[in-house]
DNA sequence: TCTAAATATCGCATTATTTCGATATGGTCA
DNA sequence: TGACCATATCGAAATAATGCGATATTTAGA
């Protein structure tokens, strides 16, 4: 658990609030049409839909997701053409009991 | 509850670092001795001692101790020449939540 | 009122982050 | 294989954060 690199994440908003949309992605994105049978309901989104609701690039996206996954706050697997990216809630869950502590 | 700006606080370890030892002060500095009895125990610590085991200048302590007060991480009290910080616990506990819940 | 101590603020150089456009990579399907 | 789609990576310019030294402010005490 890299503290320093998940409150790095944290630092900035629109990274925030691509974590409080996989939250409930049913809420806030369209289904996942390519997404096989097995991996529906787990909360994965593909990078292409979180890009358009955030409103920046494809690169900058990108990055996000990838600084995102280094620091364990996003899992994510590729399945075609597609990187679907999910919350790794125990690490959000870790995160908020260290701030609890600390 | 600005989750921005107390976020971009925890970004820097430094200030992460204050945050814990204010936590328990007891382990972390010597005693207040010009604290008056009355504010004894609640976990106040003046400026100059969190600057010496910070390890940075007495112009850098200043400024992010400010920051975290704007944060509302931290709140403060002068009394005479020093001005003493201290947790605010109730932010910190609303940012584990936040962070649970999100 | 002068001086000294503790803290705050200012100005600035350095370093890190942000964010983009361009390009590369990997996968799909005709 | 070749065209195309989704995503990742690269390189660079703009912006923000870091952290210092110098200076200002506030308070205490002689």
């Amino acid at each position: 658990m890299n503290m320093d690199a998940i409150f790095k994440v944290l630092a900035n908003p629109v990274r925030v609030r691509i974590l409080s949309w996989l939250k409930d992605p049913g809420t806030h994105f369209p289904p996942m049409i390519h997404l096989p049978e097995a991996e529906q309901g787990k909360g994965y989104v593909c990078v292409g839909l979180i890009q358009e609701k955030a409103g920046v690039t494809q690169s900058t996206v990108s990055h996000y997701l990838n600084l995102m996954k280094q620091a364990e706050l996003l899992s994510c697997k590729r399945i075609g053409q597609w990187t679907y990216y999910c919350r790794n809630e125990a690490t959000l869950q870790k995160t908020a009991d260290y701030i609890a502590r600390m």
